[in-house]
DNA sequence: CATGAATGAGCATTCATTCAT
DNA sequence: TATGAATGAATGCTCATTCAT
């Protein structure tokens, strides 16, 4: 029974360990640093290996990304959801904020990934799921929170720029390498929320990300 | 004179056919995909021309950041600024969106010099520049256009919030490789900017970019 | 175990087909001329063969460095000893004299070898191993054959002659090229064994050059 | 008149100024780090500069060869000679020893050019030039000094392994970084003189290396 | 006399990938 | 499943040299 647990919790702890390690590689030195030797390296095994698992440097990228989208869900299905919606909405997209050590990690992460998207087709699809997964449901809880007040191409348009805004400071911040404080970006993002989502708005609904 | 002043306006040609060839890599194939080698074929040169005008890539690199920047000032500058400062506002951000064929360009090659700056402090140090730049001119023109009815700090946040929703917008489309329509971005920037400056403030202020 | 035994002495026939090539660029050409390139070309084997073995110029040029010592004390070790120490030293020292073809490849090979450790600390480590070995394995064939007529301080001083002079000799013959006859420079050396070799210490011993 | 002696003393300021400079990278960093560049740099010209001088880098090399004969020639030529030619003879030799700073310098130097000589018909063209100005003035010496206790030939002998015998004593203190000592330098050239020129040798002659 | 732009070959090294074991 | 030998293309960069000014 417990062996079926850690195998249910951990089915590829080898392609887990090889994930992780890239994705520590790019939150320390780029996505232009990462090879297959540096990735071996940090993972403890041969460069054969690596090569077992992800026959090519594509098919590891995207299963790093995918990875990256993985850990990003968990995280904001984390976050406590409670009555208010701005306070639910608020709580979700903090996660994209570079507030502290490991979110700045996770968006210097996203912002490679999302970066080299630009030009692979591959991680372009992943990145077009997240942000559809994402915008999805925030979009949901808008328009249970508008009750009729706003029409749901408004809070489709809403959601969009809500989320655009969070990865947007993101981009500043981690791309100016501290020219903007974790208080300001908080602070810029409440800004947002508070002419976006008129308090009239804050009732009981909670941000889903689950897609499936 | 007229000669002089020719040369004035254009002392490095080479230099100048260098940067754009770069660029023209990094719209085409990513940041990437630039190597010496690349830069000298498309430019037309061999490939010791190109490490004469800039020892060595990180100069090249730079060099070419720069060029973004004064392109981009170019068009912010360029654009007709009328009475109403939300229009302003508008015409200024819009030129961060990929909202037709050549804006595209500009913002795949944006997103790739942002992304490689969070690893590259010669690059951060550009764009921490260009951010406080047109931060500044946009947070001047909303202090002008509040004339008291909202703190100088709050039309600081308004203007990060502004940009970043205009490079989240950017950064979302370009790395989703075409998820969000032009008109999509544009009325989710009209979204923003609409809860972001009420009418109002509608009074004459033009944004100025001009840092010197 | 026949077959056991082929692989024990020889369980790295690349790698000594790398050195083997090297040093025979070695001897052609000079050190300047050795480049990965050439050293691949030469062995014929990829030029990433050639880094998958030697991952730096260096441990290349270490290891070929380390192989000329080995071939000089294969040879040392191999002249005929008879009962006159006399003899036995000057053969030993013969085979630092380019007398003729293949020797003469071994003295370019060495004074390339021993030129470039002037300014590379890790061919000087070798360099000093071999000086170290060489003249103490003379002087002990010294202090014995002196029988006490010589102090240990002198019979160490005279190996250290006897071997410069050998090495100054082939210094001369090789860096001008064949200025000097093989005649005249076995001449010079006997010459200086005669002075250096009192004939009463013509008694029974021979040079070893075993260290270890 | 002065003019004239400046222009005398100093006919070509430059090229000297070249030379110089290059002989310093040579007794710094070796002959293989000599390049144009580096040339023209320590002598804070333009690039063009040297090759106005130099047109290839071969004729540079010569010229700096000739330079390092010039100025051993001239150090042997300076030292105080006396009655005794033991004493002369050891102090022309001590020119050839890395006995301190700037002796070092030169031997590395010569060592550095003897090499390359093995490999350039050029260098060892001016080699052969050296070799037999200073062995035909030390076996001049020696002739006047024996007297007729020995042959013309034996002379010429002795000559050629006491010049190899200081010029291997400082071939293998430069190639093994300080593994021998000045003393021992000192001591080990003492030992080789003393079996070499008997006492009874000791009369009225002078080394004399000019050669023309 | 002196400069520096321009060239292209060459350098050591890193890389993703294939393949035999 | 896991390894590492082998490959050859590509990288940024240095180089000696030519040439126009």
């Amino acid at each position: 029974m417990i062996l079926a647990m850690v195998q249910l919790s951990s089915p590829r702890p080898r392609e887990a360990a090889l994930t992780d390690a890239l994705l520590g590689i790019v939150a320390e030195r780029g996505l232009d640093q990462v090879s297959v030797r540096e990735v071996a390296c940090a993972a403890g095994v041969s460069i054969g290996t690596v090569q077992h698992y992800f026959p090519t440097k594509d098919t590891m990228l995207a299963a790093a990304f995918n990875e990256v989208v993985r850990r990003l869900r968990t995280r904001m299905n984390s976050v406590c959801f409670g009555p208010s919606v701005r306070r639910n909405v608020s709580a979700v997209l903090h996660e994209l904020l570079p507030l502290d050590g490991s979110r700045a990690e996770e968006a210097r992460i996203q912002l490679a990934f999302a970066a080299r998207a630009a030009t692979s087709p591959a991680l372009a699809e992943i990145q077009r799921a997240v942000l559809t997964e994402i915008n999805d449901a925030l979009t949901e809880t808008l328009v249970q929170a508008a009750a009729g007040h706003a029409s749901a191409e408004r809070c489709r348009l809403g959601a969009q720029v809500a989320v655009a805004a969070a990865d947007g400071l993101a981009l500043h911040a981690v791309s100016s390498h501290g020219w903007i404080s974790a208080s300001q970006l908080a602070a810029a993002l409440e800004l947002l929320l508070d002419v976006l989502i008129p308090e009239s708005q804050q009732t009981t609904a909670h941000v889903s990300t689950h897609v499936e």
